[in-house]
DNA sequence: TTCTTTATGTCAACCGGTTGTCATAAAAAC
DNA sequence: GTTTTTATGACAACCGGTTGACATAAAGAA
């Protein structure tokens, strides 16, 4: 059988509530029975069920991230480092992986709820849930719209549009193509196209978007990435809305002879440990990683704790420098 | 204040009791009252509390995952897929990154257990824990040799390491070296590098193996890379125990002057979405992630039902043809 | 010596569901 | 018309901790 607090009481010769009261260290104690319990607890091997406390205390030290995927290099290393913050201060995470499903989505929100999560920290991209305000639950957003008293942490993402298009154009190309996913998802990544099209428009230069869906798997965003080359036959540089796209993009052009970047330049987004890592020739629009990660779990904290918060954090982002343009 | 089963009870009409029935699915139920207390549900947007339950029921539906971090390709898909199978056999994850250090494996550990978890699926890389069969929870292991009733899930690294070492003769290298983690863990990855000695061996050649820790960082690593340039001038060819050593091994060679294939060759191992995707070029040794999370998923649900599993599973892997040997 | 302070025990309520027992009554079957 | 089945309610115990109220006693301070 389990072993429960009682029989830690029994085996240390005290009552029930002074175990409870060492355990959550109040009232008067002496020493000596502070000892006496933990070496019944050590030679039980007693571990407290957690599920009990959390019923009576009403705070499960839980926090669910909602993401699309973590098989994603700046997801992965997002949650990674959302993970590694909570857990220092004392959160256990319950994930979620949506797969920019928004029924998916639901349903972690509804079950998370349920479990009685402290907070949330949510970066999946689909469409305003309304169930999440309504939550009534500490929420942190990362790159996502979400409402009105949702804080959301975002990279500058109009900065590093700008900062793209501006290196692509200030080394020499001139028909520049960006890539997008859809326009009704109200992402702050969509800064990054805004940006990019002020720019354009500052240089005289007509800016395009073309459509690459996150959720599309390789084989349509492949055919998507062709059209780019059959549509758009005199391009000369490519700002991709992510590193993945822009890994596509690469070896894509390059099948079609394009050299890089002598034929075409490319500049991605999101710059991951991985993606410098296995294709640091690319350069890319670095975003903050952990800067991010500290914002969000600082927030959440600061929200859990009943405080008032930023409701927009905006961290600047870095250029890598590789050779891609 | 939260809406509880007792609000739901008055506004539906019915009892306590008729709504956790209907909630249940259990006894005796008209089609009228189990719509009326649906609609009271959706009225009062009502989310049962999970933790009551789960402290009657004894069962979480929490399964938790212990690997050493989610920011590296093979992990998070593996993560990924994990999280996938489980919450469509109805699990929730709680995941605990260990960073590779023993310490705060066990502190996941424990607090997983202390969360009522029904099951654990771990990767992690440290040394064993006794913890874990004293935990007397149902734990399935990937790629790590934990005791003797605990299954393991592996790919078949032997046949892996066999597959990436005649690839390197087959083209042609003779000096090749081998990279690994520490000896002194005890991993399944390690018959990798026996069957690259017992390849070597059989064909005449001197097998060598330079230690990368997966715990070191860049820097670390770059340098322990830059070592067996050094000591082995006459390398054509190396197999590395992951893909993203292997990309840091293609660096540092092309950084040295060498060109890939023709003066080294490179064979990685893994082969996850996000190196197919970034580095294509590189040929490697693909793990079967997909496999071993359904082999993982299935055997862990098979424990937590209290069935006799097969205690080791090996899965082929795959050879993915990119353009380093 | 008396008054605090410290230390511990007993007891029961509580957190929010679930479930078993019993009772009751209407509907359906015989 | 009687028996069985179906439908629901009332009530309380239970899951395993936490906490407040109250009692008691020893140690320390005044």
């Amino acid at each position: 059988m389990v072993v429960k607090i009682d029989d830690v009481a029994k085996v240390a010769g005290v009552s029930k509530t002074t175990v409870s009261r060492v355990l959550n260290n109040r009232g008067y104690l002496s020493e000596k029975t502070i000892k006496k319990v933990h070496d019944a607890i050590d030679y039980l091997n007693y571990q407290p069920n957690a599920v009990a406390r959390q019923l009576y205390k009403k705070e499960t030290k839980l926090v669910g991230l909602i993401f699309p995927t973590v098989d994603n290099p700046f997801f992965g290393e997002l949650v990674a480092e959302l993970e590694k913050r909570l857990f220092d201060a004392g959160f256990k995470v319950l994930i979620g992986n949506s797969m920019n499903d928004p029924e998916k989505e639901e349903t972690y929100l509804k079950e998370l709820i349920s479990n009685q999560v402290d907070g949330l920290i949510v970066g999946a991209q689909n469409i305003g849930i309304d169930e999440y305000h309504n939550a009534n639950l500490p929420v942190v957003a990362i790159d996502r719209v979400m409402n009105e008293d949702i804080p959301v942490i975002s990279s500058d993402n109009y900065m590093g549009g700008k900062l793209a298009t501006e290196l692509l154009i200030n080394s020499g190309a001139k028909h520049i193509i960006n890539t997008d996913g859809p326009r009704n998802l109200e992402t702050p990544a969509h800064r990054r196209r805004d940006a990019y099209e002020d720019v354009m428009k500052d240089h005289g230069l007509d800016p395009h978007t073309c459509l690459i869906d996150f959720n599309w798997d390789m084989d349509q965003k492949a055919k998507a990435v062709q059209e780019i080359f059959t549509e758009y036959p005199e391009v000369d540089g490519i700002f991709a809305t992510n590193d993945i796209d822009a890994a596509l993009i690469w070896q894509t052009a390059t099948k079609l002879g394009y050299k890089i970047p002598d034929d075409l330049k490319i500049v991605g987004y999101d710059g991951s440990n991985t993606t410098r890592m296995l294709l640091p020739e690319l350069t890319t629009i670095q975003q903050p990683v952990e800067e991010m990660a500290t914002a969000a779990v600082k927030t959440l904290i600061q929200r859990i704790d009943g405080k008032k918060t930023d409701l927009e954090q905006t961290i600047p982002v870095k250029v890598w420098q590789g050779q891609s343009i």
